[in-house]
RNA sequence: GCCUUUGUAGCUCAGUCGGUAGAGCAAGGGACUGAAAAUCCCUGUGUCGGCGGUUCGAUUCCACCCGAAGGCA
């Protein structure tokens, strides 16, 4: 079976994805499609970097502003997606480029992993919650390794989300993540990416963080924040989880200072792209490019 | 000009009764399969201001120089 071509533009924040995703799109006939975890989100403009009205226009997106940001979502919700835009792209005989920051939607999407449709139950995530809050997370991690042994080991005592889901998982399928796991690493993708990184040095990069929050703050960053709010938004929700808005709120509350608002947004940045170039360059497949190169297919 | 205090990691500071030094923060590295902008793990990076003296050995003691802060004139 032929495989799907795709384009992937990834790489840290503020490295320059979204121009180049627009170039290419321009140059090969391509439409764009999201890979952003937080730019899925309806009503978050400024701090999530969306793309511009201008940009928007300059070439055709998908999977963008298209979720409440009162709702959850998760890779298991993104990749089915995806994999239907994409289709309906190659279709009309164009080319799929995906382009974001989210190294768990890129490499779920391009290595075709598969989330049924079981699998999750926030019940079963609230309860197990519970019990490590009475019990503690190494109690948690007990009742793990008497049926999932594997991923018992492979887990830190202190990493309770990948435990609480180890076990929900289990008790949701019957079946347990670790072979769920190594089964989708077998399985063939349909798809075969091109995949592409712009590569700042790190001094670099890092001012390009800077100067885009104090961008974000210009723009109206705290007004946005505001109005998520009014409509209902909580710090708890996943939404509010981003970088650029729990910091925000905090300022809202009054807890921190403008200034302190905006150096904890720079900081907090800085280590995302840390952990994003982490993630992405472990993956042989990227071809980085140097600052201002356009991509090459 | 004189007196006092001070100079140790990127920052704030500990410390060594003389045996080349350690905390917090910052930073760096890594993991990652339904919260992923989330979550978690690991790591001390240093001509101890400079130049001499004493000493087997000086970041530590002494002299001088340079910088900083305060005080007196």
């Amino acid at each position: 079976m032929k495989k799907l071509p795709l384009i992937v533009i990834c790489g840290p924040t503020a490295s320059g994805k979204t121009a180049l995703a627009i170039e290419a799109a321009k140059r090969y006939g391509g439409e764009i499609v999201n890979a952003d975890s937080m730019q899925i989100y309806k009503y978050m403009n400024i701090g999530t970097a969306k793309p511009s009205d201008a940009e928007l226009a300059a070439a055709v997106h998908h999977l963008v502003g298209f979720i409440d940001p009162r709702e959850q979502f998760s890779v298991a919700d993104y990749v089915p997606a995806a994999h239907e835009v994409i289709s309906e792209i190659v279709s009309r005989g164009h080319i799929p480029i995906v382009a974001g920051g989210t190294g768990l939607y890129i490499t779920s999407l391009v290595n075709d992993v598969e989330f049924g449709d079981d699998g999750s139950d926030p019940e079963i995530r609230a309860e197990l919650n519970r019990l490590a809050e009475e019990k503690g997370a190494e109690e948690l991690l007990k009742m793990l390794a008497e049926f999932d042994p594997v991923s018992a080991e492979r887990l830190h005592p202190n990493n309770l989300r990948r435990i609480v889901r180890a076990i929900e998982f289990y008790k949701t399928t019957g079946r347990t993540i670790s072979e769920h796991q190594e089964e989708t690493k077998r399985k063939e993708s349909r798809y075969e990416p091109q995949m592409f990184m712009v590569d700042y040095e790190r001094s670099v990069l890092y001012d390009r963080i800077n100067r885009r929050v104090d961008i974000m703050l210009e723009q109206g960053l705290v007004g946005e924040v505001e109005s998520l709010l009014d409509m209902g938004c909580t710090a708890e929700m996943q939404s509010m989880q981003g970088i650029g808005y729990k910091e925000t709120i905090e300022y809202i509350k009054g807890s921190i200072t403008l200034d302190e608002c905006a150096e904890l947004i720079k900081q907090n940045s800085r280590r995302y792209a840390k952990r994003q170039l982490t993630w992405f360059r472990r993956d042989g497949r990227i071809k980085t490019l140097a600052p201002g190169e356009y991509i090459q297919i």
